[in-house]
DNA sequence: GCAAAAGTGTTAAAGTTACACCCATGA
DNA sequence: TCATGGGTGTAACTTTAACACTTTTGC
């Protein structure tokens, strides 16, 4: 959606093709340089930063509506992606929105009752992504993007802040019972790598020897020949997932523990 | 609602009171008899069994909606009251419905755009409520209730089984999280009761003595000096639960096994 | 006294935690 | 050779799991 006519049409007629009253925020978590980070856009006119958005179109599942809006934004096609809550409390989502302030931001005509400034519901969802896979598309709204670690996360707009904690929340919860490590990392990593993953979600110190000893006796990852150079230190060896050891552990959430 | 006009200005004016596309689906749970029981209302004209569902007024809190409903149908003020997932991806949520159908049914004239027939996503929540509390009431749409034992449930409306069986799977994956002892039990019960619950809830089996010993050394319940006469059977214990320390446990998931 | 349900302790096994030194690498 | 980060094992402790007999009650 960049051009104006694009724009100007989906503003005037966009609740012909989806649902009025509910949208999709989706916290996409990537993990890079030992920081769990977080995309966020810059939004046009709002002049803050915000999760990368959509809505639902009228015939379309929502399942389906969260993968399509994060396939457009990051050009992933088969992702991890996971609802976890409805927001429907915040005063931000109980008022309807100011038109007038759209038509000095952006420009563009809007009647007072515009689908696009009444009173909206929003599903959390989660995506977690391989950082170096990501390609991020910006659009008329959107002026910028960045990767943000989950620690220094700027005040975001209307309710959000909400939002990603809440992703934050839930993630720590389920570090034990969704495959987030198999997710967040590339193929092949070191032990210090996701030891610091588990680390930088948890918040808090796990001790090296029990992690890895853990991880490895439950055959969850195995050990590759082959070792990364990091300069001047000893070269970390590489592992991988064991994908159906790894998955059938979370089914039963028998990793308690590091 | 159970006169003909309420019904009425209900269907043709309800979409100025209530945001359409979205409902409130709560499974009440409740325990009786040692099996656990959820709360159905048989719907008039759909000749079936289903949730004790509920709309979302305009400009009223989500979870807000969700009391309001549950209190309007139990009479219950303050209960145990959780969101857990929103559907939108069955079949049955992607279309919109019959008003024809509606016509013969309840011989209310509705127009083919009618908000209530449109495609709607729902808000499932569940509900932990003491059974000997609740007094239901039906209304024009529905013509009786009953509590259905979670084993025995019959096959429900549109996608609403998958909603049971969701907040049943939650219910599970929480019960080392969420006060549900609590909730479910009345003030004063004893050992058998609390271990059959627990044992129905997961539907496994849990060695009696390891059962209670937990719980009791970790001073989530307590002995009371009272028994409880059962008949021609030795008398059980009196418990209560110790509410500080049964929710501090419960924040920090200290509760694992039994 | 008999049938039915409640109550009670110990021991082996498994899992978790704590902890420190040597090794490999490139500059 | 030095600075930095990687890799490795053992022992104490805690938690969990398995298991059977005696007591109480009302008829």
């Amino acid at each position: 959606m960049n051009s104006l006519e694009e724009v100007d049409d989906f503003v005037k007629n966009g609740h012909r093709h989806y649902l009025p009253h509910l949208s999709i925020d989706p916290v996409i978590f990537g993990y890079h340089d030992q920081q769990l980070k977080i995309l966020l856009l810059k939004w046009k006119g709002l002049n803050g930063w915000g999760l990368p958005g959509g809505f639902i179109q009228r015939r379309e599942p929502l399942s389906q509506a969260a993968h399509r809006i994060l396939q457009e934004r990051t050009g992933l096609e088969s992702i991890f992606l996971q609802q976890f809550h409805i927001f429907g409390d915040s005063p931000y989502r109980l008022q309807e929105r100011s038109t007038s302030e759209f038509r000095a931001n952006y420009g563009l005509e809007v009647n007072d009752d515009n689908w696009l400034f009444e009173r909206t519901l929003s599903v959390g969802y989660f995506a977690l992504v391989d950082y170096s896979k990501v390609s991020v598309r910006t659009d008329f709204f959107t002026e910028d993007y960045q990767w943000w670690d989950v620690k220094q996360v700027p005040p975001l707009l209307f309710d959000q802040s909400e939002v990603v904690e809440k992703a934050l929340a839930t993630l720590r919860l389920q570090i034990y019972h969704q495959p987030i490590g198999y997710n967040l990392l590339p193929e092949k990593f070191t032990l210090p790598e996701i030891h610091t993953l588990y680390e930088t979600i948890l918040g808090k110190e796990l001790d090296q020897r029990n992690f890895s000893k853990k991880l490895v006796a439950l055959g969850l990852i195995k050990k590759l020949a082959e070792q990364r150079a990091i300069g001047p230190h000893r070269s970390p060896y590489l592992y991988q997932f064991e994908k159906e050891a790894y998955e059938d552990a979370l089914k039963q959430g028998i990793v308690h523990t590091y």
